[in-house]
DNA sequence: CGTTTGATTGACACGAGTCAACACCAGTGG
DNA sequence: CCACTGGTGTTGACTCGTGTCAATCAAACG
């Protein structure tokens, strides 16, 4: 199945017009390899574009070099819906792997959630999601110690790579290097690095080669203090009519 | 003004029918005490609010007690626009101050905006903004140091105090108290104590009294690391036609 | 007036950053 | 085929920013 109708069938299930309608809009496709930016700050955001494979990145660069992982796009994700009314990015788009993204000008996207307002619902959803994990990025990384907040996105990537299909059991791909997982829970290298052995140690996750593997889904729950309420991807969300 | 015009008049000029449309969709008013939430997380949102007077904070807390604000909401800001469609809210709404509140239905919401599409824009910068501002909070909380994320903090609320007619020069209320500051910051309230006696000593703001005086903006922007970019208020965004 | 809430201060502990070194592996080019 | 390179992961030693605990003080309040 398309990666974003999978992904707004966790909201409401789709017709097979609308899911046709939905393919037919995102036909525009692209490749990026990995390690390059797909948008920069600053820039005039000009599309928007949706994640089909690979992952994406939010992120800001301090002045210092530092930098700040914003969020995770996976595929089945929307990308700025709606962001072309800004004058400038307010981040980065980096493509953390190779990915395939689509690109849909707003006239498109306009038109295609005015013919079908279950897809506009859906839509909705998906940004409503993606400010409430944004939201929980800030409370994890506010106020939980390190160890715990890495577990937390441990426990919400696979969460949600296995809402859209792309878990395989208690694995999912996570091609991330340690560096970059540090830049997502605000750790310097070197404790992100502690603080993973640690979490092999407590054989709560095996993480390498790219991937992740939950060994104790309760357990890193348990410390990571997660509750997955805040993705809104229970079923009884679902909008079937 | 009406705040919520006055908001909305920073991203696009409302004509004298789109001002009163949207003022009498606002019209039913309420009060909340300070100290009172006025939403719940895990509770079913039924309506959209909108902040007339006062501040609201967003937050969440943890088991352990610990607090994290998410946000700040004032005067003219919208308060969850289109949240009615999720089951449960990710998060607490509370009353910082005694507040006045405008409860808006989605229905009168969706009957608004259909009428007036320039309103609709202007809502969806709000909403645009206002993701843009969390994601700063995430680079704030994760990769400064408690001095320059207070001092950013006060940029922000400043600046957004001011563009919405709220300031008086370099000075505008700010009804927090350290406990509140510290769970905005991320710190314990000893520590945000200690830091904002630090940017007195710096000469660079006066806190107490309910209020927030800035006395050398240029100082904290550098030692915030401050670039108001983020906040997409720039003149250069206003629509007119 | 007691009581309470918020601000302030000091002493001490500890989580996490920094710096530096080293191991490992995949390329890459001579 | 081997030396060289750069990226990634790992480890140890040391430092320092913040948290914690506890006490004190001021102001607001019933």
């Amino acid at each position: 199945m398309h990666p974003v109708v999978r992904k707004l069938t966790l909201f409401a299930d789709l017709t097979a017009a609308e899911a046709a309608a939905l393919e037919t809009t995102l036909s525009d496709t692209f490749e990026v390899p990995a390690g390059k930016f797909v948008a920069h700050e600053g820039e005039a955001p000009e599309t928007i574009y949706f994640v089909l494979s690979g992952f994406i990145c939010r992120q800001k660069t301090l002045r210092s070099g530092e930098r700040q992982t914003l969020a995770f796009l996976i595929p089945g994700d929307a990308c700025d819906l709606g962001i072309t009314i800004l004058r400038e990015r307010d981040h980065d788009l980096y493509a953390q792997t190779h990915c395939r993204l689509a690109r849909v000008d707003e006239q498109d996207y306009r038109g295609l959630i005015e013919e079908f307002p279950k897809i506009r619902m859906a839509f909705r959803w998906s940004a409503l999601q993606e400010s409430s994990i944004t939201r929980e990025w800030i409370v994890n990384i506010g106020r939980r110690s390190a160890i715990s907040r890495l577990a937390h996105l441990f426990c919400e990537l696979h969460e949600r790579m296995a809402a859209v299909g792309l878990a395989d059991g208690q694995s999912c791909a996570l091609p991330v290097s340690q560096a970059e997982l540090a830049d997502c829970i605000s750790t310097s290298t070197v404790h992100a690095n502690r603080i993973l052995q640690e979490l092999r140690a407590r054989k709560l996750v095996a993480f390498g080669d790219r991937r992740l593997t939950i060994l104790d889904l309760e357990g890193l729950q348990e410390l990571a203090e997660f509750d997955g309420g805040y993705l809104h991807m229970s079923a009884r969300y679902k909008v079937t009519a």
